[in-house]
RNA sequence: GCUCGAAUGGUGGAAUGGUAGACACGAGGGACUUAAAAUCCCUUGGCUUCGCGGCCGUGCGGGUUCGAGUCCCGCUUCGAGCACCA
């Protein structure tokens, strides 16, 4: 029978579904290994071919991971809330639920046809209740805590309220929105929504009136991973700041061990440096500087360099800081407010295009601590509220930034390092020796900046001028969302006080709506509901939570779905404990990455998991682009002129469906049954085909560059599909997608087929392997072996041809050849592996029973190794010796070769160099 | 601007500091065939030579080394991330 891979693979996905083959269980005596792919959104275009590329390396990775012995965990599931489900149901009117639903079938099916190895019973989705219900319980904890920085963990908020029933405010260790001072009495005679507002300020899931990414068009609020310049990242629309009262999560209080735990993971140095970027940890000192004539305000600002306090010539606020409205001087207020305004109608976008230098004096004097100065303090945008405190010492000599606002504004330069020159541009190098910082309170002069920066923080702590301090650029994430298709806030509110629902009343149902817009009012789309009250009638949070709610901790649910009790039972948890491999893109980085790792430490520090970090080796897998097949018209004509000859004419390129070309090359009568447009088109060929040209793009429906991986199943089957993904190039690399190789793999295949099988006869023999056979096979062995723990892919296909390739010159149709041979296979190819395993060698177990061959000293590996021997740097003679001779041994066998003799001709040897398998150096004195 | 990564034939890409270009595509030639498809075989980095062979070659310039695609220093270009972060 020829190789028919519609059969084999229909065959084998099925026997795996019935008989449940992958099911994984918990607690089973081997040893663990979890593989995880970053689930999917089931948009409504389906998987593409870029989509499984991820996912059929973890499941080469899983399925070898199996037959070395261990229990795999490699579960699929969907992120099943977002955007565009909404978008559709708010222009079609069908409910988000039903549009998911369908897109999720759809997935299903097309992953089912590429033959993955999930535990399908372990599949979850983020919109459904029993999942959901942990969401909203995670955020329920998250209310219910504070971060303590001196155990440095989130406990229970209750412990902080006992604090100040008997303390106050004093000697609270939280990490905090603002710093709040207040004694016990004043606590006690708080009323309840004014300890509601104070705990605000401490809770890990909290109400806060924060300066948010607002998108009209979307009609919701976005985090900072969710904007990119001052646009959405999903669907490109203008993002203005503005400030509302919003859910945000206290990420800000981990931002440390966020930092620190990046170090222990196995993650690639680029992804860590992305997110050690986000976090932005800086360290400096937060310096108060008083303003002339006023005891009642200081200005604090934050600098990480320290050492310049000599130089600050000018201080900055930014727009926003409330120290405008306190030091402004009546005789500015006028041009300052102006200038306020001026500033609050640009967005961001706009600051950041124009770069105009901008700002007002608001006529106050600050008094420089070191010097006694008295130094301007100006109001500029572009000084930003949101990191530090909002206000800066400028040093203009040092800073590029300053000193375009000193030039514009014309305001002294004082340089503070020898040897600089500050006439052109700023020195903003951080070394050299400090030159004019010397008064009777400090002398820096002479000091190397390093020296001078810790000279000086010293200083101001001592003389409580200040204090050292570390800030983070990490911002807390807004949690909450406009929108209607997301996880339900559990909150209702009594009098306008927040409260958390009790866990037990979870899930909170996601309610039915009429219409999926914002009400006439502009509230949220839950505003519509009806009945949206507690039992007890008071009103439920409007907003839903967003995207990233739903996937911060689903790794930990796939441990133990069905479990009704917890998000994840105690013992599931320690025996899966966390994530050995996750496999996804680059694009969460500083997203889901980021609050996965959050969530995961909150719930670790609640004794939830065991695990402080979720995902300890990561492989980003490179994206796919669509590789676009174009035509070149001629023209005002309907003519087409081939991709050779185009330079020939005056042409428009114009992009061809993909699926009209194949190699490079046009089906012509297909083109013109494409459009209508193209019914008569006319074609200069080349030799009679027409060749078409390409561009690399992304890969979208606009484009006509989209391939179904569906198309490339029906044609060549899902092992071809497969193992073509692999052999593309390196999995971490971006690559297009090209269909032009994908004959070479299907090639293989049926050399592989047909090395087994003539017709209907099966070749194969109980003959003893050649040693030659056994050679090919230990080398494809070593090889893939090596390739699958380096996800070096691609070469271990290469690995897989050249076997294949030399069997059939020896003709070896060796059963015990084919055993090992199917079985490293089977993770690359799995339908055509357990066929052979099955009707070939005769096996009535599958492939997935069986021992992936051990690395054995009995294997043939290159049994004789060929030195060159060298003198003096020239290669003059070779010799050949067992591969697995000492390199002492192979020392002697080269100078005692009779050839040695001539090039050492009496000379003494200097030293002799061999390199394993290769050259013998010897080189003489 | 800062950080990280990359650069190898016509193409995708191989090479623990040791014969650069594995493997595959494409191209050219050949076999089988009435023909086509399929399959198989040969050639395929450049220059040079009838041929044997020789010379050059991994973005550019230096360096270390007996030996560099690989390591070090300095550039160029491309990609990614961050970006008035004080």
């Amino acid at each position: 029978m020829e190789y028919n891979h519609k059969n084999i693979e229909q065959r084998w996905q099925n026997y795996w579904r019935e008989n449940k083959v992958y099911k994984t269980c918990n607690g089973v005596n081997k040893p663990k290994y979890y593989v995880l792919d970053m689930f999917p959104y089931p948009s409504g275009a389906g998987l593409h071919v870029g989509h499984p590329l991820g996912y059929i390396a973890s499941d080469i990775y899983s399925r070898y991971k199996r037959l070395c012995g261990f229990n795999v965990l490699h579960p699929m599931g969907y992120d099943a809330y977002g955007l565009p489900a909404e978008q559709y149901a708010i222009q079609t009117g069908q409910h988000p639920e039903k549009t998911t639903m369908e897109n999720v079938a759809r997935y299903r099916n097309q992953l089912d046809k590429i033959g993955f190895s999930y535990d399908w019973d372990r599949e979850i989705k983020t919109c459904d209740p029993e999942y959901y219900k942990w969401t909203q319980w995670a955020f329920v904890k998250m209310f219910g805590s504070y971060y303590d920085t001196e155990a440095d963990k989130a406990m229970p908020i209750d412990n902080l309220v006992k604090h100040f029933e008997t303390n106050g405010s004093a000697g609270i260790h939280a990490a905090q929105g603002k710093d709040l001072v207040f004694t016990a009495d004043q606590w006690l005679a708080m009323t309840d929504k004014e300890k509601s507002d104070t705990l605000m300020n401490y809770r890990l899931a909290y109400l806060g009136n924060t300066m948010v990414n607002w998108c009209a068009e979307l009609g919701t609020v976005l985090a900072n991973d969710e904007v990119s310049e001052g646009v959405s990242v999903r669907g490109g629309y203008p993002v203005v700041q503005k400030l509302m009262c919003q859910w945000c999560l206290r990420v800000s209080a981990y931002a440390q061990r966020l930092l620190d735990g990046l170090d222990r993971l196995d993650w690639t140095e680029s992804l860590k440096e992305t997110q050690r970027n986000w976090i932005g940890r800086s360290e400096g000192a937060e310096i108060r500087f008083k303003i002339d004539g006023r005891d009642d305000v200081e200005l604090e600002i934050f600098t990480t360099r320290a050492d310049t306090v000599f130089g600050v010539t000018f201080m900055v606020l930014a727009p926003e800081s409330a120290y405008v409205d306190q030091i402004t001087t009546p005789e500015r207020r006028e041009a300052v407010e102006a200038y306020l305004e001026a500033v609050k109608h640009k967005t961001e976008r706009e600051r950041m295009i124009e770069k105009k230098v901008t700002g007002e004096f608001t006529g106050s004097y600050a008094v420089n601590p070191l010097t006694g100065k008295k130094i301007p303090v100006w109001v500029s945008d572009y000084v930003l509220a949101g990191y530090g405190t909002g206000a800066i010492m400028a040093v203009p000599a040092h800073d590029s930034r300053d000193y375009a606002f000193a030039r514009r504004f014309d305001l002294p330069v004082v340089p503070l390092i020898e040897g600089c020159d500050v006439s052109e541009e700023c020195f903003d190098a951080k070394s050299g020796r400090m030159i004019n910082s010397c008064s009777e309170l400090l002398d820096l002069n002479g000091m190397e900046v390093k020296d001078a920066i810790a000279a000086t923080k010293r200083f101001i702590e001592e003389k409580g001028l200040g204090k050292v301090k570390v800030n983070y650029r990490l911002r807390d994430a807004i949690f909450s969302r406009q929108r209607y298709w997301g996880e339900p806030f559990p909150v209702y509110y009594v009098d306008g006080i927040p409260h958390v629902m009790d866990v037990d009343k979870l899930p909170l149902h996601l309610p039915e709506v009429d219409k999926y817009l914002p009400t006439e009012t502009g509230e949220p789309p839950l505003g519509r509901a009806k009945n949206w009250v507690t039992e007890d009638g008071y009103p439920i949070e409007l907003c839903t939570m967003p995207g990233f709610a739903g996937s911060s901790a689903y790794y930990l649910r796939y441990m133990d779905p069905h479990n009704n009790e917890a998000l994840v039972g105690r013992d599931a948890n320690d025996y899966w404990r966390n994530v050995d491999l996750y496999i996804g893109g680059t694009e969460h980085a500083t997203g889901h990455l980021m609050y996965s790792r959050f969530w995961n430490k909150f719930l670790y520090d609640l004794g939830e998991v065991c695990e402080d970090e979720p995902y300890r080796k990561l492989i980003n897998q490179g994206m796919i682009q669509g590789r676009t097949s174009f035509v070149y018209r001629i023209q005002g004509t309907n003519t087409f002129v081939s991709h050779g000859l185009k330079d020939k004419y005056d042409v428009t390129p114009i992009r061809v469906d993909i699926n009209l070309v194949s190699n490079d090359t046009l089906d012509m009568d297909g083109f013109r049954r494409w459009r209508p447009d193209f019914a008569d088109a006319e074609f200069v060929t080349e030799d009679g085909v027409y060749r078409t040209g390409y561009a690399v793009e992304k890969m979208s429906k606009s484009m006509f560059n989209v391939v179904n991986p569906d198309d490339i199943v029906e044609r060549y089957g899902a092992d071809t599909l497969r193992l073509y993904e692999m052999f593309l190039g390196p999995l971490e690399q971006s690559k297009p997608w090209d269909t032009n190789g994908i004959d070479g793999v299907n090639r293989f295949i049926k050399k592989l087929w047909n090395l087994y099988y003539k017709g209907d006869i099966c070749l194969v023999d109980d003959s003893e392997p050649t040693p030659e056979s056994l050679k090919t096979l230990h080398t494809l062995i070593k090889k893939v072996t090596q390739d699958i723990e380096n996800f070096s892919y691609n070469t271990s296909v290469a690995a897989f041809m050249i076997c294949v390739n030399e069997l059939t010159q020896q003709k070896c149709h060796s059963r015990k050849v084919l055993e090992q041979l199917v079985v490293v296979l089977a993770p690359f190819a799995p339908h055509v592996a357990e066929e052979l395993w099955h009707s070939a060698i005769g096996h009535d177990t599958t492939v997935n029973d069986a021992q992936w061959p051990k690395w054995n000293e009995n294997y043939l590996v290159e049994s004789t190794v060929n030195y060159a021997v060298s003198f003096n740097g020239k290669v003059r003679f070779t010799i050949s010796v067992a591969a697995d001779m000492p390199k002492d041994d192979v020392e002697k066998k080269a100078l005692g070769d009779p050839a040695a003799q001539k090039w050492m001709d009496g000379k003494a040897i200097k030293k002799v160099i061999v390199v394993p398998g290769k050259i013998v150096n010897v080189v003489l004195g």
